[in-house]
DNA sequence: GCCTGTATGATGGTATACCATAAGACCGAA
DNA sequence: TTCGGTCTTATGGTATACCATCATACAGGC
């Protein structure tokens, strides 16, 4: 690491993230995300402001940005409600996730190096780790930390805040997804294989890896919510 | 069309978003792509009241939005700025856009019948009309009207979101590359070769024409502004 | 009994008031 | 002249007040 090399912007002193709109953002985005909130529901404004103790004008502003990120719609006349997931809309994001990862993946194949690989094999221990323990969240932190590492190698950043936004979206549908029995050891290799491919430095083979592993996800989640998820 | 199946439908009320809010969400959109506010551009939430005639409530929920759409950035402690580009960002998006544009242009050439050929081939006019009076402006809606129908006749509602919000951040980029003098002609022809090939359902080529077509706006963005444009 | 009109309460849209803080101007002393 | 301190003010963060509207419930007439 070269991260001594300029002590000077060490000495910056961290300015505390805490504002309460951001706080409340991240709390209502978690709340969202892990099902607290189902689809749908109306998501009244001041009885989030009891729940979350803060004033409107800071509810207001953070629901102006989950509707932003596609995981709140307003209803005319009506107010918010946490965004309804329709299949086509779950299949899109995949294919879209289906191009945006494969691509990164097969940069990261270019540019691997070893300290990347270790971060990735990390990656795949825990993996390892919680996929044994039956654990879909913790399957799901896995595989996250997983592909940030290949985003981030390739220089795919932006990409990345695309990717973790949609999946922000379906992520109900990836916890049930984890939640198949059959998921739970075919994700795994799967990913492994991808690994496997980036190790070689084989772009283009990680790459088809990396398409057929969100491609069988895709599956199992059509298999499951079928035409539609509410 | 069997539009009027239903006439009940017909008689809908159609609300209108005017929102004070929605209507000020746009304006400013706008402003900051075309360029009214500078790149780093501080957004005072008083002075915008003023400009705007509304309160800040309206202001700030606007100012939200737009950083979740990623045009404003938030300053810590010192409030919001018109978000500036890096070139590391404008080189990432237009290879996110490869991605998807090519995807999106390989299904619409495969789905694509004389209907969306016809809307095809008016943009395309537009675009001919547009270039000719060497109005860049005019050229973007024309391009955009172009897309869109690629990305609508595939099924892509969602890459077009996302396509959509990614132009906005590098609207200032396109229009400085679309007033260069080359780009003028070799532009429309880049495009009607991916028509060409949407035409004649060729997937495979169409895509490779798409990828090109984006490549080389990629390349004449990054021989104007070089290494950043603040 | 059903339909219609009305009243009331809940809810979102909008505006405004208050506060803490940081940046900049100003001033005085060494 | 320059450094340091203080004061002012601009600004964003937060809370609250007010209003228009819609949904629900209820009452009355056919």
């Amino acid at each position: 690491m070269i991260k001594n090399a300029d002590p000077i912007a060490a000495l910056r002193i961290e300015t505390p993230p805490a504002t309460l709109r951001e706080m409340a953002l991240e709390r209502m985005r978690r709340a969202i995300i892990s099902g607290v909130f189902e689809p749908g529901t109306r998501l009244v404004e001041r009885t989030l402001c009891d729940q979350l103790g803060v004033s409107r004008s800071v509810i207001r502003e953070v629901i102006r940005h989950l509707e932003a990120e596609g995981l709140v719609e307003m209803l005319a006349k009506q107010g918010p409600i946490v965004a309804r997931l329709e299949w086509d809309d779950a299949r899109q994001i995949y294919e879209i996730r289906a191009a945006l990862e494969s691509t990164a993946v097969a940069d990261c194949a270019r540019v691997a190096d070893e300290k990347v690989k270790a971060e990735l094999r990390q990656s795949l221990n825990e993996l390892d780790r919680t996929s044994q323990q039956n654990s879909p969240l913790g399957i799901l932190d896995a595989t996250t930390s997983f592909y940030r590492t290949i985003f981030h190698a390739g220089g795919h950043t932006i990409a990345w805040d695309i990717v973790t936004r949609l999946n922000s979206r379906i992520s109900r549908l990836r916890v049930m997804t984890l939640s198949t029995p059959n998921r739970t050891t075919s994700g795994p290799s799967q990913i492994r294989e991808i690994f496997a491919r980036i190790e070689k430095n084989e772009p283009e083979a990680a790459a088809a890896a990396c398409r057929a592993h969100v491609k069988a996800a895709a599956a199992i989640a059509e298999s499951i919510i079928g035409v539609d998820v509410t």
